[in-house]
DNA sequence: ATTCGTGCAAATAGTTTGCAGCAGA
DNA sequence: TCTGCTGCAAACTATTTGCACGAAT
């Protein structure tokens, strides 16, 4: 999808939910869409220090209530952030880096996540559990640190 | 592996760190195996009140650092911990109910997760990471809060 | 006008740490 | 008796929130 596509659709999804797209939550949506890669707050905050530390955690969680963005839980200090899946259409896993904390994207064939997602979908439903999403992260170290 | 050679297992890694095998390390250990699926801080202090909190995170991360014990980060409020795979001698992955945090477990078959090893070794080799191990959940709702 | 967003500063909460006394080898 | 462990209370830090002002519709 587009940039321009994806600033619309957030737009409409934001609007549905009484929400406004505005500067500062575009803005986060920009830098997300060119780094490409997770991004942690302190980076989204040195990337454009005209952007409010506490503002941005709330926009950050606005988004991600309309599925705009996705966040991504490590054992690093911060949370990392990136643009949902349906948007970017580009359905991907995690390289986590134990020793710096930064995050990665990765991809597994088309034939090998569809076999992924039967298996889990029996797994899941063997325990009654509803399931939302899956979540596959290789943990290591990147190539910077090791 | 026998709780006993658990037991026996961890305190030489301990010692092999410096470090003891104490009535409350024990301990943990000990609930933690009884109990089978991850737990959490509250849980623990809860299943035995004589632990006190600060060595209670003092010892889970002593016993994290030679290999007892597994910390599984959610979304949740706390991390939540299991004993180390290699002691159960279970592979499994984990099940998190995003509306009470639970965690639970569940396996692949030998030959899905045989396979799945093989392309992520893959996938990180490509992306010149060095993995340590690989991690799998399911995230969605658990059949008490669906 | 009304509703929503912003930014500051203060609060919250899980986790970590300093310290003084205790215990194991 | 030296080194590590414990528990209390205080510190730390990522994240959240109260509030008063500004902006959008």
């Amino acid at each position: 999808m587009e940039v321009a596509d994806i600033h619309a659709v957030i737009e409409s999804r934001l609007r549905a939910a009484d929400q406004r797209y505005t500067a500062s939550r575009r803005r986060l949506v920009e830098l997300l869409a060119e780094h490409g890669d997770p991004m942690r707050l302190p980076e989204l905050l040195a990337a454009d220090p005209s952007l409010a530390q506490s503002s941005t955690y709330r926009n950050l969680a606005v988004l991600e209530q309309v599925g705009a963005v996705t966040r991504i839980i490590t054992r690093g200090d911060h949370a990392s952030y990136e643009l949902a899946e349906d948007l970017t259409g580009n359905h991907h896993h995690h390289l986590v880096c134990t020793s710096c904390g930064e995050v990665a994207d990765f991809s597994l064939s088309p034939a090998v996540e569809a076999e992924l997602e039967r298996v889990l979908a029996a797994a899941a439903r063997k325990a009654h559990y509803d399931i939302d999403h899956h979540r596959l992260d290789l943990v290591g170290r990147c190539s910077a640190c090791r």
